[in-house]
DNA sequence: TTGACTGCAAATTGTTTGCATCATG
DNA sequence: CATGATGCAAACAATTTGCAGTCAA
């Protein structure tokens, strides 16, 4: 998705680089602080999601990092990720899409996927907060609308209609 | 899932019979009237789709029918009964989960799986109208909270955490 | 050193499709 | 009787898993 991935090598030049490699210095750390051990495997994926502009499956982290790592272990590892909460997993359509929880701007969002034309919407953070905030009182359900896959009709297909 | 199921041959008693059968007819005759075909396999699909109290996957769906109706029929038959608006999809987890659309009371409902245990809830209806409503007025997004997967923690495993 | 992590290959699961046949409208 | 629906078997895509070898801590 990206044509070529520069992963790796600049171990030391990110003091003032990229947002993107902060977010990819601060999930490494939280890595080795939980006690979680930081493989080439590991890094060359958490690179990967950090220069990804939205979600991207795990076919498509595969695919980024090339040969170097296996299938299975793209897999495995954002799968584990996904459990430690470094990651967050959407399903999305037939694949699972993957994007770093805490980006380097704490910049998180929800994806809408249109059931007419796949099409994946960026909508606001806050866009479900209320119903978040009902149900949790209620002591109904903790929903995570960041996690949730959020279906219906965009506007332009929804304008189309008519 | 159900166990024995109860399929088919009352044709001609369900005037006061239960509410299942009256929206097994009510799908069929939207069938007929839109000019689709009532075959067997679509009685079959549907009928277990009525007697089902939650959302069901295709392969519970065929389990259910048994040997009469060959799988690839059955996800064939779900994912056109979708299309024309008469069974609901809705992805959940790794399989897709149907129900009616138009159930015999109109009772439609929420979804949302727990990330923890699995589990899913029920949720109101009306839980997310008010960001629905939202997003519609701010022309983003036409939300469909019931076709959504919506994802959080539940009760149960939040307080099992503190 | 050693248990966690990875690579590889093969198994699973969920779902789709090409094609010949059959039954509804 | 014509066309759309089904059965069957085989293809597919996304993920998972058992095991042996490897590496971070």
């Amino acid at each position: 998705m990206h044509g070529t991935l520069t992963h790796g090598k600049d171990s030391h030049a990110e003091l003032h680089g990229h947002a993107h490699d902060d977010a990819v210095e601060s999930a490494l750390a939280t890595l080795r602080t939980i006690g979680e051990r930081v493989t080439s495997p590991r890094r060359a994926v958490i690179d990967v999601l950090a220069h990804s502009h939205d979600h991207v499956t795990a076919e498509q982290v595969s695919a980024a990092i090339g040969d170097g790592v296996h299938r299975a272990t793209v897999y495995r590892t954002l799968d584990h990720l996904a459990e430690l909460g470094i990651v967050s997993a959407m399903r999305s359509g037939d694949a699972t899409g993957y994007h770093l929880a805490v980006t380097a701007l704490g910049h998180e969002h929800l994806h809408a996927r249109c059931r007419r034309c796949g099409r994946v919407v960026v909508l606001p953070v806050n866009s479900l907060q209320g119903a978040v905030d009902r149900l949790r009182h209620a002591r109904l359900f903790r929903l995570d609308p960041a996690q949730s896959d959020l279906v219906g009709i965009c506007e332009t297909c929804a304008s189309a209609d008519r």
